[in-house]
DNA sequence: CCAATGCATTGACCGTAATCAATGTCGACA
DNA sequence: TGTCGACATTGATTACGGTCAATGCATTGG
């Protein structure tokens, strides 16, 4: 079944694409053994889900289209999101649970918007993998890339101050932009100010002020309800970065 | 020079230590391409130091002994320190920078104490990979472990108060432990307060209160300045994954 | 077309952790 | 042993973002 699935999903964006890269016989034989769902807005992929009998190895998601994050639940309801999933992206979730605590420290696969998800067969990825060095290389710089992303992230939502967190937000989606017809100013807004808030680690109202501030100083502009465009590329990456320097930053970071 | 260095490397926990699963030759070949830096503590290892000459490819860092942690800075002073680097763990870090800012977003090495890491050659590794298997496991193992607790991490810093993190802090460093003496309740602490809380994203202040309110709830006992005992390791979990539930944690995720 | 619903925005107030400051403790070293 | 310096602790105050509440604005569907 479907190895048009796969041909539909070309636009994983083509630089970085697992699928892309490999070749199509390969692409077929990891296709045949993976298994894709489709999620609505809102819904959610438990790693159970994926628990289908034989292969006891966690799958490596993909995400194919669409947008998606890792969520986590503390115990009074608290949420968090701690990555965001946008096309093209790879995500390996831990099958281990919390011995006493069930939902907090797991993960979950929540979809931000209407969004596929491809469980990729593991040991076939791995076969294809070891013949194809191509394949390894990409699936390596993904891994990778999202490693660095979470780093990022940390700083941001450990050490920067709402606007700050926003800012480097907005960059964020303008640099890994998976959406189609986006100029890099032009940002598509995956999610909701709920969700922005669960992912930056504030609430939903602080997200408004702080887009609010951004707007009020000329360095946004938002046409419409999910999309920003951005003014002040500098401007922004400079208060992402945490202020201070106005002209010329070369001081050496110590 | 120096096969001998890997051979005192051994105790890099056993089941996880990359260098400890591949065959000996293999490890030989290895640390012949490698370089290793002594850190003494407080010391930073940028990523210009690793870059002599030839291969341009970012290298794969493990740490051997001691303690270290990914640092960056924002511009106005702020510190953050992302990620944990204990005994035996991988860290790739990037090699680009930031377009016109020099500092955030980069990461450095900080040798929260005297600490030696070793700069893998990262060809002659993926050379190794692509012949024995279990390398490659072992290797893609420890990646998604870092993956999962950097994910955990951004849960701890962006949804709890500072008891629930430094609980969760106590309990990741127990559970990770890579200390020879420890038992699984005497947690060793490889860094200052000050540390601490920029690991944790508090201030010092912050995170001595909450020590104190930890102690006082009869949690955990400091034997000395940098050790702690666990006492009640349940309630801890508790705390650590967000408070209420008090007894039976079956309720579903939801 | 209007109602209903889900989000977003704005304002007022409050609480927690940051900040500032003083004191205490430990360890290194002469 | 005593001194120094780094780090830790404790207290008082402040400020920032969380919380609560009211209003506004769109999109959907009858």
């Amino acid at each position: 079944m479907s190895e048009d699935r796969c041909d539909g999903c070309q636009f994983s964006r083509v630089e970085r694409g697992l699928c892309n890269v490999m070749a199509r016989s390969d692409r077929k034989t990891l296709s045949r053994r993976s298994r894709s769902f489709s999620l609505k807005k809102g819904e959610i992929l438990r790693d159970d889900r994926l628990n289908d009998g034989r292969s006891n190895e966690r799958p490596v998601l993909a995400v194919c289209h669409g947008a998606a994050a890792v969520q986590t639940w503390l115990s009074d309801g608290r949420r968090s999101l701690s990555q965001l999933l946008l096309q093209a992206d790879l995500v390996e979730l831990r099958r281990t649970q919390h011995p006493f605590t069930h939902h907090p420290f797991l993960g979950e696969i929540f979809a931000l918007r209407p969004t596929t998800v491809c469980a990729l067969h593991g040991e076939t990825l791995n076969e294809i993998r070891s013949t194809d060095r191509s394949v390894g290389r990409a699936y390596d710089a993904q891994v990778a890339e999202q490693t660095h992303i979470l780093r990022d992230h940390c700083v941001n939502i450990g050490r920067k101050t709402p606007a700050e967190r926003l800012a480097s937000f907005l960059l964020e989606l303008s640099d890994r932009g998976a959406q189609p017809e986006a100029t890099p100013d032009k940002v598509h807004l995956p999610m909701t100010h709920s969700d922005i808030a669960d992912y930056l680690a504030l609430q939903p109202e602080t997200v408004s002020r702080a887009f609010s501030r951004l707007v009020e100083e000329g360095l946004i502009t938002r046409p419409v309800r999910n999309a920003t465009r951005l003014l002040d590329r500098a401007e922004l990456l400079r208060i992402a970065s945490g202020g201070r320097p106005r002209r010329s930053v070369v001081s050496d970071g110590r």
